[in-house]
DNA sequence: TATGAATGAGTATTCATTCAT
DNA sequence: CATGAATGAATACTCATTCAT
């Protein structure tokens, strides 16, 4: 759960907090719209409603931002992708509505999870582990509930099995935003959810 | 088979073909190091082995590297991996082979297929629809297959089914190059060839 | 004995001394380190215990601080020669012991010294001849010992050789600590000291 | 002779000679007017007679102008008293003749003189040995002077007081630009050079 | 009085692109 | 066709100064 700590120049942490959630929200929508490279610290300064001097109060350097929004992107899918789990009743049950539930909120954030996956290569070096690992704590999430289908004998899989199958269920949420221009002519959300459910559990 | 045409001064069609050959050798290599935005026009026209001026005499502006190297990078793939696969036998096992053909290909073109993929959103606008069209190809190619496979009666899937797997086993095949720092920890190349196959051709 | 009338926003006399003080021992520290220009005035409020909003209710500028500094040190440089100053006695053994002295001060406040020679330039216009004229205080304060070697019949210089012997004697000084990269490698202090009396006054 | 090695981007050796005479030109009037800290690299582009872009063709960072110059300052001023050295004839008439010369360069190249004084403690560090290396070369001409001297036994000095000596014939030259203010209020140049050479040859 | 957050003009430097030779 | 010098718009980042609290 631990962040890399960006560097600001202002003591107040509460204000920390909120200034740098007006640069996140400002910074997604530019990034989304082109891209963090085209994207310019003045832009992102206006759009976050503040001067230039100002931004530099709260980030090192521009890259902090894409760290900022990359850690912000992950927290809000995990956060609510959480508030849509179920902890009780059959496990093979959970899967299915996990899987249902992370595409769900894949779909509502798409633009966001596009901007998190295309720039993840131009991350400050040091942060990289850092959103690696939130990473990681979606794949054990996913996990867990195959753990507990295995524990009730609904599913027939070794552990290196489970592991590929994690995989690829985060891997078919992204694809919804990534190869949305295939995707998109041939199913609708619901389709393809249904399908990519029985696809990936062959039960 | 179309191509974007990218502007060029010179005349000579061959010449052109020889000097964009080696912006593309040159260009991967940067581009693979450093990223397309981090490499400027003058370490291309250098590692090209020719000066800036006669870089700018082949190609438009700088983005037009950018889509001649993902539009190489594409073509070798489709070349190498239609050399692999087989026209006749049983379809079941030709649908085998070319997944493995084709995770195998990725694989040994890893840096190259990332440099694809994590540089798809700068390339210039006009040029996307002639780079989707080969990736679209290769659906179709994959498609073909697994059309055979239905024909045969080895496989029993609804045509929305089946375009859904063929974009499973597209991106299973990416995936081994952007997820390998997970992937890698826990499969071989042989490993994930086998367990992919199995899982995406629940047979 | 005039100073320049530095602007502050507070009223209490003795608290701008105190504060004034502050900032010159922090702003002399950084300097000596760094220099003027590569001194932030964060750095300097920071340096000398308060934040940066107070220290500007001391001065008016950054420059200011300069000529602070630059007065502090020529106060302190005449103060501590006026302590070692005889006022009884042969004049020639009077003037021998004076140049001692200021050569001795000189070296005890090398980096200070060596400070206000080389940023002299960065003064506020305005305070210019308030710093020069420290400078001539010091002249006089040489010339009148030389008077009176004249007086006393032990020196026989015109007046005009009179100021350039003061001059000398002052840029010898100083030159211990601008050319101390040479000096050092020939001369102890007291060996500089014995043989520029010599030259200087050439008895 | 040796200098330091500043980068260009240029190949063509001439043309870099070429544009760094009009880069120095155009920086030294800069500096001599505001100094180096507040001159832009836009301005010294500027007065050199071309854009920013080709300035920086031909330096690799804005200290590196204040090098060039610096050199290009020692570089005049030695090539220039060189020109008045005799290098037959009594020495200590050549030993006069020398000083004269080395002040009447310097009161010709006054401003010049102030920069390169003022400024060597900006100069970027790893240059500084090249720069105090000329000074060391003027050492040593004036030294060299003075052996003749006392070869011909109308000097009667140590070792050690003819470096002194040495050193206090440069500082005096350099006195004569960076104390004017007080100077030039008491003596023409004849005057102070008439009398300095008097003071410092006391024969 | 003291604080420190906010400001934005200012600055060095880079780099895609052009064009005369 | 090839070269590489010239260009200048663009950009990340700094820092003196102000002012509301």
């Amino acid at each position: 759960m631990e962040k890399k700590n960006v560097p600001s120049l202002v003591k107040d942490q509460q204000l920390i907090h909120k200034r740098r959630e007006q640069i996140i929200k400002g910074a997604v929508r530019l990034f989304i719209e082109k891209g963090f490279h085209r994207t310019t610290t003045r832009e992102i300064a206006k759009e976050s409603g503040f001067s230039i001097g100002t931004l530099y109060e709260y980030i090192g350097k521009k890259e902090d931002v894409l760290y900022l929004v990359c850690d912000a992107i992950y927290d809000e899918v995990t956060e609510r992708l959480k508030k849509q789990l179920h902890t009780t009743g059959p496990a093979l049950q959970r899967l299915k509505e996990a899987i249902r539930a992370y595409f769900l909120v894949i779909d509502s954030m798409q633009e966001e999870v596009l901007v998190m996956y295309q720039e993840t290569k131009s991350l400050p070096k040091e942060t990289l582990p850092y959103v690696l690992k939130k990473e990681t704590e979606m794949v054990d999430m996913m996990e867990e509930i195959l753990a507990d289908c295995k524990k009730e004998n609904v599913l027939n899989l070794s552990e290196k099995e489970m592991k590929l199958v994690t995989h690829n269920i985060l891997v078919a949420g992204q694809m919804w935003t990534f190869r949305r221009w295939a995707l998109r002519r041939h199913f609708t959300l619901e389709e393809y959810i249904d399908m990519q459910i029985k696809q990936l559990i062959s039960t």
